[in-house]
Parts: structure tokens; C-alpha cells; sequence
DNA sequence: ACGTCTTCATACCGTTTGAGTATGGAAAAG
DNA sequence: CTTTTCCATACTCAAACGGTATGAAGACGT
């Protein structure tokens, strides 16, 4: 069976008659004719009454029709969906991440990411960051976002951002040294660190930080993530220091106060697998370009 | 596009690589290449990433993939279908009727024809003897069902069967003759007949036979259809003379009684149109020929 | 590191199949 | 009875299909 004895044979039930619709399809009549009969010959189905004035359809020919037309028509809308997942505009973006940028950095991103490919299913999941290479590298996940990547042949790791850092203290604690001082902190208080696994990571950055600027601080405990880091600090364990973009939102028990040194600064990167062309890939990619834009800019306009 | 192409995309992915499909398909490998890179081409699509170890899809290609599946199951059904149509497996019949046959000829026959062709709806629906002439013309109905049809050119009349008459009295009426003298009732009393319309007709029929036997009653009325008349014979208007298959089914306030003469039969018949080779005409056909057989047998087993 | 193997792509050829033109046949319309 | 309007058939030419032979590129093993 061919597509194109399909296409006549619509068309022909359309016209109602072989010469109309040889006439809509811009051929001559004798290539209807054998098509049908050919249709005809293969299904063993009489599809068309042949009358001296048309053709009309058999009960047979009504059946096939509405299969014949709903065949078509799914064929056209599957060549429009393709080319729409060839443009990453449907599909299933499928996202990794790690860490604190769950906390601000992916709703902001992920949500510019939906405004512009509204049909795209966006999947989340939190792996750590050898899962996400590991996942990367059996083609379960387009992107992940962490921090302190290391480096691996195969996967790209781009920095999406750097913010700084603040420290967190018990709402009861009111003798905050002015900034440019806090690190005096440090001095008489404890750190509560995080996270526990994956090293190279934050808490290793921040002590290597807090080295440079010549404080050694007493480590009260480490944390596996930042929530129960700063739960600590409510209790009065100790100071945490987190990323600017943890700030953004209210934690009970605790106040953030900005650390507004230079040489304070922790990145967000993400990552993906090298030579990856899949247009789900290039959309995100697009978005977290775009995304690096507007941050850079309001950086530079603050 | 071609169905052939589609075909060959949908086995190299599920073979997933090039060779195998062109093995399962029976063809030499370079034609698969082909007609993907066509359809690829057509499309604007890159279905396949081609690997020294195989193909791989694209994410474009596992939604064109799903789509040509679809319409490639869509045909196959349709095919048959469309091929049960044309044994008159599936579709619907229409049938009309006028009169008694309604009440227990159809609903056995139609029963019948249910069993025999369990995928067929049936339409039902009644019409006047020149409505139905008119309905089969254009195609409207297959078969209509009534008695004392008009010949007409283009529309064949056969008789279905031939039942007895039987006369409905009132409930309160019990000088009833005995069988074989029950013509003396109507020298007495008046009788009330039935249909109004689409003469010649039932009531024609009867009077005529009445006059044959020698028995000119009174009319009392003459009724749309039987169930006024036995209304009206039910309030003691007069006696109704009814087809034998009324009788099977109980009415408030009359009793049947046979009339059980040779002559005094009245046949029902059933009309299609000539040459009608379409399906549905020959199932319902074949299940009338088959009713004919269960009630001739089953007569002469009385 | 090099050769081998696997896999897809390309070139060319014979055959098939498609559409076009010309024409025939049959039934409805005037 | 002729004309018109359909669909079917015969024949021709060009396009497309599939086959064989061969090339190019990456994976794999020695």
C-alpha cells in the first residue's frame, strides 16, 4: 500500500467523482483510476461504486475512509511535533541538581525556561555531583547545577554565576561587628559547616576562604545540607556561612548578615555532557545563557 | 512521504542500527539509508544519530517514531475494518417499518440478526410505505418492513410470512362463538379498523376478506394504528380484527380470540431495493431467509 | 599504535512503477 | 438517437526503487 493511493482515495471520496479529484491533485485522470483499482486489489475491498455519473462510496469505502483520514492526519501532526522537538519546543527536560541553588537559583531559572518553551515537561531531581555525572553520561539528564565540580573528560562544567557569602547568627545574638569586621566573628564562635559529602565542596571552600583572610575557625560540626546547618545556628551551635542566595528567604531562628569582602565569592556552575546536540540541551543552554545576562546586569546596575 | 519509509524508520528503531533492519526487511542495506536520509530530509528532521555502532534516536525522532507507529496501526486496522464492512460484519442497518410488524415480527428478527452480526447497530425507525420507498431510493434505508406494498419499479417486495387473524372483544365480553362461527360476532357488532394511512392497507385487507366471507359489518371508527383500536375496543366501541402476532402480547381491557379461517390470513412483507449488492442488505437478507425457515418449520410442527 | 571489524554512506545499474497522452466503452441527458 | 460525461485501457517515457560493489569513519582488540 502506498501513501500516495491513500491521499487519492480521500480525495476521490471528497470530489465524489475520479475527474475532480484528478483535477484537484493536479494529474490526469488514469493514474486515479489504476491507483484506486490497485488500493482496491490489495485490500480485496470494493471501496467505490463506479457510476456513469461519479463514484460512490460502499459502506466498506466509508470505513476506510475515516481510517484513511485520521492516518493522514495523525502522519502531518507527527511531522509538526517533530519538528517542534527538533527545536526543543515539547519533550522532557530532565534537570539535576545539588545543593543550595535549589533554593533560588533553578525556580528563577526554571521558570524563565517554561516561559519560553511552554510544552516542555521539566523533570528535577537531586543527585549528588558524581550522580550527575554518572547520569550525564548515560544520557538520563540534559544539565546539572552544583558547586566545586570536578574536572571529567566528556563533560563541560561552565560557571553560571558567583555570589557572596553571608553568615548566618542566632536571631538573639546582637553584637554584629559593622561589615568589613565580621570576620572578627570567627574568632570567639564556632562554624557549623556543610555539606557533608562530595568532596571538593562548599565547606571545604569556605575553610580554604576563611584560611586566606588569616582566620582558623572552630569547626562545631558539618552538616549534610544547609537547613540542618542553620538549624544549628538557631540553637546557638555555632555561625553558618551560606551563599547570597540563601538569604533571600526567612529561616527561623536566624539572621543573615552579608560577609561583603572581594575575595568572599562562591560560584554556581552547571554542567552537561560534551558534544550533547539535543535541542532540549540547546534550549536550556539558551535560557542559562540569557539567565547569566540579567544576573550580570543587575549586578552591575546594584 | 512515502509508507515504505515510515516502515523502514519504525524497524531501524526497534532493530537500532541499519544492517539488522535492512535484514528483517528483507532488503540490502542502501535503500534503508535512502529513504531514511529522504524522509529526514522531507521532514527538516534528524530522526537519527548515526553511530559507528548503530543509530541512535533523536529526541525528534522518538516523537516522529511514536506518531508513524500510530498511523501505521491505524492503516492495518483500518484494512480491516474496512474489510468487515465489506462481509457486512460492522456499519449499521437501517430498517423501517410501518404497523404490527413492530410488535413481535422485528424484535425477533432483529434479535436474530443481532446474534448473526454482533458488531451492526441498527437503526429502527418507522415510516409510511411511500416514505420508505422513497428512503430506499436514495439510499436512506436498507430494508422496510409492513404489509400490501405497491409495486414500484427499482424496489423488490417479498413476503416475509403470513399470519392468521384474530378479533379483539372487550374484556367484559363473554358471549364469545365458538371457532368457526365467530363471523356471526360482526353481523352484531360494529368493528373499529386500523391504519388510517397508505392505502391499500390493513384495513382494506380486512374489509375485503369480510366481504368475501360474506360479512359486511359496521364501522365504528377507523384508527391511526392498533393500539387506538383496541382502546376503543377496550371501552366497548366494537370489536377489532388484529394480525395473529398482536395477540402474543397482553392489552389492558381486550381479549384475542382466533379467527381461525384458511382464507383469512394477511401477510407481512419486506422491501429493498433492486440490486442493492451492498453488505448490510445481504446480511439482514440471509437472516430473513434463515427467520422464514425457523417459522414455516416451525408451523408445520403445529 | 596499528590493523580489523562493524556500521553507515555513495556510485552505478537494471527493473519496476508512476504519470502522461490517446482512446475506448457505457450509461445518463437532451 | 445523438451527445455528453463518466471511468477503464493501451502505450510511452521518466523517475524511483532496490541490488551490487565500494568507500569512509569510528570502535575494539592484539
Amino acid at each position: 500500500m502506498e501513501l500516495r493511493q491513500l491521499k487519492y482515495f480521500v480525495v476521490v471520496a471528497e470530489e465524489g467523482n475520479f475527474g475532480a479529484a484528478a483535477r484537484r491533485l493536479n494529474i490526469s485522470q488514469p493514474p486515479i483510476t489504476r491507483q484506486i483499482k490497485k488500493l482496491e486489489d490489495e485490500l480485496g475491498v470494493v471501496l467505490l461504486k463506479r457510476t456513469p455519473k461519479g463514484a460512490q462510496m460502499t459502506a466498506a469505502g466509508q470505513v476506510f475512509l475515516e481510517g484513511a483520514r485520521q492516518a493522514l492526519t495523525q502522519i502531518k501532526t507527527s511531522v509538526e511535533r517533530s519538528r517542534a522537538a527538533q527545536r526543543g519546543e515539547i519533550g522532557t527536560l530532565e534537570v539535576a541538581y545539588f545543593g543550595s541553588p535549589i533554593y533560588a537559583v533553578l525556580p528563577d531559572l526554571l521558570q524563565a525556561f517554561r516561559r519560553a518553551m511552554p510544552e516542555v515537561r521539566v523533570s528535577l531531581q537531586r543527585l549528588s555531583k558524581s550522580e550527575q555525572i554518572a547520569a550525564l553520561k548515560v544520557g538520563q539528564i540534559h544539565m546539572g547545577f552544583g558547586r566545586y565540580y570536578p574536572a571529567e573528560p566528556g563533560i563541560v562544567v561552565e560557571q553560571l554565576l558567583s555570589e557572596g557569602l553571608s553568615v548566618a547568627l542566632p536571631e538573639s545574638y546582637t553584637d554584629v561587628p559593622p561589615v568589613g569586621q565580621r570576620l572578627e566573628l570567627f574568632k570567639a564562635m564556632p562554624v557549623v559547616l556543610f555539606p557533608r559529602s562530595g568532596r571538593p565542596n562548599f565547606a571545604d571552600e569556605v575553610l580554604s576562604i576563611l584560611k586566606r583572610e588569616g582566620v582558623d575557625p572552630q569547626v562545631a560540626d558539618v552538616t549534610e545540607d544547609v537547613r540542618s546547618a542553620l538549624t544549628l545556628t538557631a540553637i546557638g551551635e555555632g555561625a553558618t556561612i551560606v551563599p547570597g542566595t540563601v538569604t533571600k528567604f526567612a529561616w527561623s531562628g536566624v539572621r543573615f548578615y552579608p560577609l561583603e569582602q572581594l575575595s568572599m565569592e562562591c560560584p554556581v556552575s552547571f554542567i552537561y555532557r560534551k558534544g550533547d546536540t539535543s535541542p532540549l540541551l540547546r534550549a536550556i543552554y539558551s535560557t542559562v545563557r540569557a539567565y547569566q545576562q540579567a544576573h550580570n546586569t543587575r549586578a552591575q546596575s546594584m
